[in-house]
DNA sequence: GATGAATGAGGATTCATTCAT
DNA sequence: AATGAATGAATCCTCATTCAT
């Protein structure tokens, strides 16, 4: 292919690669706000094309088809989302997390229907392993596990095994983030994260029934493992 | 069928009013399945009656259309997972919550696809003011609003809104199941039981953290609202 | 057929012959309502069957089918028609005429609808050779020609062909009748019969301008086979 | 394709303006011919469009749907009859009324099928407030009206409203062509046009009959209103 | 005789994809 | 490179008709 097309690079008009690189991320910013509007089976590349302002038939010069589009424009709002919660404003891991909370909540705050483009990849595509969100997020997973050993060999946070932290803020995020979209929740932004950081740093109970159950649980040595992950 | 029609003798072929219930929850287990595995759009109503056992008309005559079909079958579901996470199996109301927390997170263990119709209730019906998921949890809301003041006073839960409580707890456990359901992720009950509930009730901090970041919200006096609030 | 039924006619309950007359009246009643309302393809036997108050398998028990019903209908309604048309009030054949053309225009004036089946007839089933309408007209056609030629030898009708008189008349209450329910024309019944019968019976023309044409026509002797009637 | 793009080079297929109206008028002589033999409901647009060449998607490139295509099948039949009625080969109104009426019936002899179109909108869109055909007829109400005015100002036609002589003579026009068609009546056009203008010019009574009834009804005075209008 | 549950053929419509220009 | 006209597979839904009870 490469190949191909070095033959006669220096002849006639030398190619723009800047303006297939604009066009496609053109059409991708386009798309992005019609799947997200309409979902992946109802979006329409006749209007997708329309709003881009080229015909329908330039689409596929850009893209294989409307899954390979889709994927494109999924992977695209991924880096947006990865990038802005990754982006460390201190050394401080505790500070660190807090902004990963409020960056993760701030972008979805502020594009609150690109749930739905989260949503429409596996409802249009179950058969994919993983979906492009968890790729995105597994490719953190080991940069914010080792953040959590560093805090609990700091004593900040208590000893617990680090996928359980991080796996409960993951979820508690995803689950926000779906039932502001879902339940058409409305809270600010600065109260979510309130809510959100306050459970989830001090936990529910109150100092003196969490002793209470700390005790219980020391007492009763067979343990967790006996005791819940039967099934 | 004994009584009803003694006045004259009984012409024609009799009503038989359970058949219609039977075939309906027969056709609706069907759908069920298929509208988890593949979706509302690609569900096929040939392929669902095919399984029924029965003709495309007559889930016609059972249903509407394929909307109220797939309407009826998440209805059916939401159905048993209330049932499943009401059930009080004690008086005390922190019993009562991690029996909740257990057998919603069961009820999706035991059937992961059905994460699917939630999706797919927004994905295909995004109208829908409310999806049904969510009208169901709210018809909900107040008794477990209640039962939070409850454990507030008996000094078992931080003083907190108890809407914050109800809220962050939902999240978690809407989040999860999702991540279950998209990520593939294996883990047994049990452990998602343990990490939810623990992280849940005791928080991340170690108690010296915990209080450290107390005193430092107590000084800054303006507080969470002006300092987290801003959107 | 009726041989069977007398083996055992004194056995048991007797036949109520006039029941199922009765019947199927009945739904005829009901069905010529449906028909005239929502044509021939978009009436509903099972609407038909709800409303006669009887399941749809009876209607089968007493027609054919759906067609079969259809032309039953129409037949009533024709007959009717004919009924209301012929009664002859008078000795006078100009009187009866003018019967003839008020009854015929008062018959659709109460039964507006009815236009409809004599549409649907044609345009459902085209290719029955002459519709229903037509096979009733044609058999009154001899008696109306005959009065048109005692008329004509009385004096009191132009001598013409009789069919001319009969065809034109005839068409033109079709048309009538055709134009009152398709443009929804509003006009009082004697309106309509004064229009009718006006026009009919003195022509549009002055006296003067009728004699002038008379001449022109009689001076051009190849007359109006050669100059009309060519195609 | 001259001028219209030299800007830049032109890019991509040019559009071919004069190919849509040409497709759609293919179509639509399709359409019209299916329209007319089957009728709406039974009008195939496989078969349409195999009669035209293209395929199914085509025709709807061209058209909203099936009623849009026949919609606008019934509109060109309408504006062409209109064209073939309006075209005033003299100035002299009664010639004028002499060609409308000939034309009529010969578009109508030229394509007797077409009687169908006129039935099937209203069979099939009983909804429409007034059918197609009646708007084009009012379209030219008016200039008929004046036409017959100046007539009987000329001495030429008798003294009526002159609505009475508009509508005796659309009703019977319309009439006539309507049992050409559904009584399968075959008579030459030059018959039928002397037979519909002889009657509607001379009218049927001799003039001794017609003096006769015009001094009965001069005598009863309260007239014709009173005597006939009663609904 | 009557019923009403079940059937399934039949057809309109959509829209991603192709390809001649 | 771009265009946009053409394609046709894929599926929901209706309702006349049948027949076991």
């Amino acid at each position: 292919m490469l190949e191909q097309e070095t033959k006669h690079t220096q002849l006639g008009r030398p190619k723009d690669e800047g303006l297939a690189a604009r066009r496609r991320t053109e059409i991708l910013r386009h798309a992005i706000a019609h799947f997200a509007r309409s979902g992946f089976a109802n979006a329409d590349l006749d209007a997708i094309a329309a709003d881009v302002g080229c015909a329908k038939g330039t689409i596929y010069r850009y893209f294989e088809n409307k899954e390979d589009l889709f994927h494109r424009a999924v992977q695209l709002v991924m880096e947006e989302l990865l990038a802005a919660t990754l982006a460390a404003p201190s050394d401080d891991p505790l500070e660190q997390l807090e902004h990963g909370i409020r960056s993760y909540l701030a972008y979805f705050d502020a594009h609150p229907k690109y749930v739905e483009l989260l949503i429409q990849e596996r409802a249009v595509f179950p058969s994919r392993e993983k979906a492009t969100y968890f790729e995105h997020k597994d490719a953190n997973r080991g940069r914010w596990l080792s953040r959590f050993q560093e805090m609990m060999a700091l004593g900040k946070l208590r000893q617990m095994p680090p996928e359980r932290a991080l796996d409960v803020i993951g979820d508690l995020l995803y689950g926000t983030i779906f039932t502001n979209y879902f339940a058409g929740r409305r809270k600010t932004l600065g109260q979510q994260v309130a809510d959100v950081t306050d459970v989830l740093f001090h936990g529910l109970l109150t100092p003196e029934e969490a002793s209470l159950r700390a005790q219980r649980r020391g007492n009763a040595r067979t343990g967790e493992n006996a005791g819940r992950s039967q099934q």
